[in-house]
DNA sequence: CTTGACAGTGAACAAACATTCATAGAACAT
DNA sequence: ATGTTCTATGAATGTTTGTTCACTGTCAAG
């Protein structure tokens, strides 16, 4: 996808910020002051780059009307890093506490608006966290396919606050998911890395567990 | 404040809904067509008791556009829980750990806009979290004392996904505060029960450490 | 019985707003 | 040199949309 120009990517960083102010989207005429343009045309204009380049979505005849496309994740695959042999990965991999598996979950594409939850997460049952506080969870099915991360992986998951584009273990239905974090404004997205599922599925709640920060491969 | 009617309640919930579902408000065309109404005056009048009983704002002469009044909360004071001297209550209380002080808080009115912080939360320093999670903590300061929470109360924090109107043990600027929770739509407010400090003071991420449950308080 | 609040129809208006057309300079590759 | 793309001006157009006015029926309070 082509990338938007500085000033467009500044239109579009108006726009979401006066969503998040305000709770409604700026008129064109809005946007038009606020950059000081003399013709709404040249607003127009930047609207339909940004459209073309298909970062925002406009609702043809409808007034204040966008949707913003989903941030496109950078590819995380080459940053994996991968065990292949004894060495200092085993050791790291060792000193952490292996709780169990990963029940995988349904590679779907999952939603969660106004998400809230932010909290003490759950463990699997009979674990118990300890300092460091990182842990190694074992991966079962293949929703992570297209990060590199395959059944029989394992990954070791750090607390922190995951940025847009994190893997992360999050608690969904009480079980434990491995998904992509996607910020979209001020809604948040777990998306499965599997091509053939590209459902939607809503959830109400969310926890999140930790960051997915190293992958150890199965050989 | 006056209670909306069960229409209006049912017009305000379409409104949430299609901002939620499509990122932009409905024009009033959207709700008559929805709501089967011969008129856009019938949904105009009901705009504007929704106005005026509080729980929506209008821009006037904008299109699309209007503004959530955050919900009222409902007075919990009632329902909290008193010690009131030697007794189960006791031993629930010894029966968690006790980790310290909370350092209370700036009394204000917290807003966090695309809250997405969900993680493990940190701890007070020093203190380790152990099963079954709960843990008590004493309250500094008079942000809570409309809820019936003061200075030198104890209060037991659980774990858990916290609803509309709890409240919460949040992690604010490195600082354990007692607030209460917040949602209106897809944003998420800390609000201080002391009508003395109606700030509203930004903050960019959230931790949420538990629900407040019960309230010892000192005799 | 009357008054007033409430909910609705129907028509019409005026402002807000997206959209189109014509035109033009600057940067840039052919 | 020349065509193309990008960015912008300026004016005009037509639809969308909030808003107003006049009128009707219902229901409960006084």
């Amino acid at each position: 996808m082509e990338a938007p120009t500085t000033k467009q990517q500044a239109i579009l960083d108006y726009m979401k910020g006066h969503v998040s102010e305000h709770s409604y989207w700026p008129s064109i005429r809005d946007i038009q002051a606020k950059f000081r343009f003399a013709s709404t045309n040249a607003v127009f204009g930047h609207l339909q780059a940004l459209e073309r380049k298909g970062v925002l979505q406009r609702i043809p005849g409808a007034a204040r009307a966008y949707k913003i496309a989903p941030e496109v994740v950078p590819d995380l695959s080459a940053t994996v890093i991968t065990y292949e042999g004894p060495g200092e990965n085993v050791i790291e991999l060792d000193a952490v506490p292996f709780l169990g598996a990963i029940p995988a979950g349904f590679p779907d594409y999952t939603e969660s608006s106004g998400v809230v939850a932010s909290m003490q997460a759950p463990l699997p049952a009979g674990a118990r966290r300890r300092p460091p506080e990182s842990f190694a969870l074992r991966v079962r099915g293949d929703s992570m396919i297209e990060a590199d991360i395959n059944d029989g992986d394992t990954v070791i998951i750090e607390p922190g606050t995951p940025k847009h584009g994190d893997i992360v273990a999050a608690l969904i239905d009480g079980e434990t998911t491995l998904k992509r974090l996607i910020k979209q404004g001020s809604k948040v997205y777990l998306k499965a890395e599997n091509s053939n599922y590209p459902n939607l599925t809503p959830v109400s709640s969310l926890v999140i567990q930790g960051i997915a920060k190293q992958v150890v491969k199965a050989i």
